[in-house]
DNA sequence: GTAACGTACAACCATTTGGTTGTACGTTAG
DNA sequence: CTAACGTACAACCAAATGGTTGTACGTTAC
């Protein structure tokens, strides 16, 4: 485990990140998990353009966390959950640091008995 | 609740996703979850300036997931877990919402029981 | 078949980001 | 006291980001 930190996976979580890193592209997210919609009913919604949104799309497509289907003469976008939650585990990782280092404390406590701290 | 999504949270949850995606910054979220490290300890560790460094150290404090104090000579770094909490909460909502769905698909089931759907 | 729709993509622009160097200032060690 | 250390901050630069408009192309409706 000498690996430090796989440079491709940090490389997909500054990806992951960044593309959560837009309100646009976070509604987007939300509207597509609830149900599926097709670009230009999702860009119907903001005060853009039709091409900025289809660019929001792209980043999230290039993330991993929607995927683009054709469907007639539309595309039909819906979101990819499981990278919601790569997402989610990447932050529970770094908390799980913190609860790590509270447990080392807890390790002085318990290695430490013989320290005095009982109340006179 | 028609508050749709109220802007600032959104602002500070910009701020959150974009200070977490960069992977320097993890790192240096990872280590300070660990324990507290000046910055200057922090910076010895990486391929650039000490300038660049601090700069990350100032995103990650703006976002709230790191606090600095003075000490001595030196500002010592240490994590906000709360604030990475956060960011994992926004991520758990999102999440919430493809549940939500799933829900919805079973009530579809649960409510509409004369559906033929038969095998012939 | 033609018009309208939905999409893709290129070119361009302003702003932000991630990095640099250089300078200044407070604090501690010797 | 002085030198070295740790930090702050400004000025600058290249590249990425988030937006625009314009053009082209396949598909559907009529």
């Amino acid at each position: 485990m000498v690996v430090r930190y796989d440079s491709e996976h940090e490389e997909a979580l500054d990806q992951l990140f960044r593309a959560l890193a837009d309100r646009t592209r976070r509604d987007i997210l939300r509207r597509t998990m609830v149900g599926e919609a097709s670009i230009s009913t999702l860009a119907a919604d903001y005060a853009m353009s039709f091409a900025a949104v289809q660019k929001h799309v792209a980043v999230l497509e290039a993330a991993g966390l929607v995927v683009k289907s054709p469907q007639g003469r539309e595309r039909v976008v819906r979101a990819e959950p499981e990278r919601v939650a790569e997402a989610r585990a990447a932050l529970a990782a770094l908390e799980a640091l913190w609860h790590h280092r509270l447990s080392r404390l807890d390790e002085l406590f318990a290695e430490d008995p013989p320290s005095p701290c009982k109340e006179p």
